[in-house]
DNA sequence: TGATAGTGTGCAATCGTTTGCAGAGAATAC
DNA sequence: GTATTCTCTGCAAACGATTGCACACTATCA
């Protein structure tokens, strides 16, 4: 029923060497101070033993765990699962195992979380939940830890991220509804806290300008969350006010979808009546009823990217921060058509 | 930049006691020995100072880590997060904090996998990618390991588990699809290296003979995997030799969007030419065009009750195993129909 | 008053590794 | 042949907590 692992001490007995000659073979830093043959001999035994280190007992020593917190604030929003798989994997390479945690984008239970990360001494940390002022990451930030955020950021310029150019995304929806022969657009964005929400914001109002269309501040809403149901009750809102508008152009597939229920509780048909964007092009959005016109993420891509930078921040915790900006792209599908109505032909 | 932080020795040296005072009032079993003025000066010092223990030395010494593995065999299937996302809730609750592990289904992979959860002395494992036959599962029984299937199963009938009732599940299903009009029934169905494969697959030849359908073995296929290529490979295959079925029971949601996918480039219609059932009900398929007809299974409730097994494990290791069957639902929704042609009317 | 039991705290070893330091021995230089 | 340098290995002290044991002190009883 017992378990006893081989320890160090097993191993060197063994071999009829000290421990700390054990150690040092097994460690690529010092393996050079022991002679070859010796060293031949332990890695034998060793394998033979089927010893591994104990992290435990090493991170105790070393303050290096190998260990990797990742943050989510949600790990049912679908965007997430690729990205927690592909760093899992590439962190995993290197040697590292990741903790997970999902706050349910709950304040309190982010900083009860992070701290129990601290405490498990982490070596990095990877969070997905940020907000634009967050007090946990400027904690993390001063404590020295490394850091990569995904997906969002923080309005603070010098912390590493992998985030999308969402300029780029909505002024791509944005042309692709005006060359559709849409005028009048509706936005429903997202929590203005999150950096995501807050700059697909002003870049639907900025670039919506700059196309001379003339933007309703009726046929704005921004939703408390990235959420189907805040979605839902963000387009409710709009359309109990007006239903001047051809089309909708969301921060989030998740909104869009929301924007669907809406406008089914209506009877107000997508694209015909209305056409909806969304972000992230999350998985099976191409199989919903409409497919989903939306903005490509390179999930994989990112959390590839994400584990990379940790990895060289957590090598060079001094360096500068860098931030990645990936390119969405824009897949056009069922959801969007031309408005329907005198303007058409 | 760096960051001491405060560790026993410096709370029983402010408290003017020694370290093991300190330690006998932080710990809930051995708080009594020690007198109520003194524990409550501690308590108030080390909270002033923000003491946390440090989980790697107290796991050296105690063998007891306050951590659990979660091994899945692909994040990336829906029907995870949210499993995820519950046993992970509730363990923290209790104090436990997940590593997540994410095999590919790769059998070389989750060996390593497991082993470094091993290593890093999980208290307990989560496992949701099991074998019918899994010499992993064996080793971490033999070795004593608090261990708890998710959703699939093994052949022995010795392991904790919490899985859901796929005999029922297959049975609502076909008896669904036989009250609608089906005579002549396809399936596609899962590996049969997996207890889920394996089950619903007999299920589904036992119940169609009481059902008193007659099975033509080229209307059944066994897919690979449980993905949608799979599946659509699977339904292909059976519809290269013959199209004389008017249904198709599907062992998991995934393979009914391959068949989706079959028909499509077939261009046969669902539920016109073709109903389709799968199984879980993940996220979404309600919104698929058409909404999928499928078995719920309530996810969160595995989840927790995974989580609350595996904490029993934890606490009686030597306890009998105990299995959880829950009861899947049908849901009706809009891949089903009556079949069309002659035994229609 | 003295033996006895009970209560509360400190001591020191331990968990398994790592690593600065010391020293034995071999190799090289003079 | 001795001094000097190198190369290799061992020693022992950490890392931060836990816990069996010992012991000082107080309370109880005869």
């Amino acid at each position: 029923m017992v378990k006893p692992r081989a320890n160090i001490k097993d191993v060197a007995s063994r071999a009829g060497v000290h421990p700390s000659t054990v150690s040092r073979v097994l460690n690529p830093a010092t393996r050079s101070m022991v002679s070859e043959s010796l060293a031949q001999k332990i890695i034998q035994i060793s394998g033979e033993m089927g010893y591994q280190r104990n992290p435990l007992a090493s991170g105790l020593r070393t303050q290096k765990t190998y260990t990797v917190g990742i943050v989510l604030p949600n790990i049912s929003n679908p965007v997430f699962p690729s990205i927690v798989r592909s760093v899992e994997h590439t962190l995993n390479a290197q040697g590292y195992t990741a903790i997970l945690a999902d706050t349910g984008s709950n304040r309190r239970n982010e900083k009860d979380v992070v701290d129990n990360m601290k405490a498990r001494q982490v070596d990095g940390l990877l969070i997905a939940a940020a907000r634009r002022k967050d007090p946990i990451v400027d904690e993390c930030i001063d404590q020295g830890i490394p850091l990569v955020l995904v997906n969002r950021t923080v309005d603070k310029h010098n912390v590493a991220a992998v985030i999308n150019d969402d300029e780029l995304g909505i002024q791509l929806a944005l042309e692709h509804l005006t060359v559709l022969g849409h005028k009048r657009i509706a936005y429903v964005g997202g929590p203005q806290n999150t950096s995501t929400g807050y700059v697909r914001y002003r870049t639907f109002l900025k670039t919506a300008k700059k196309l001379g269309l003339d933007v309703d501040r009726d046929h704005i809403a921004n939703a408390s969350d990235y959420t189907e149901p805040a979605g839902q009750a963000a387009l409710e809102n709009i359309l109990a006010h007006s239903k001047n508008f051809t089309a909708v152009l969301t921060a989030n597939d998740l909104l869009a979808l929301g924007c669907y229920d809406a406008m089914r509780a209506r009877k107000l048909d997508c694209p015909q009546d209305i056409s909806v964007t969304g972000f992230n092009d999350m998985p099976y959005v191409d199989r919903f009823a409409p497919p989903l016109t939306t903005l490509h993420i390179p999930v994989d891509e990112i959390g590839v990217q994400a584990a990379l930078l940790l990895l060289e921040r957590m090598a060079e915790p001094e360096a500068p921060a860098k931030q990645l900006r990936l390119e969405p792209r824009l897949v056009v599908r069922g959801s969007t058509a031309a408005p329907k109505g005198p303007e058409v032909n």
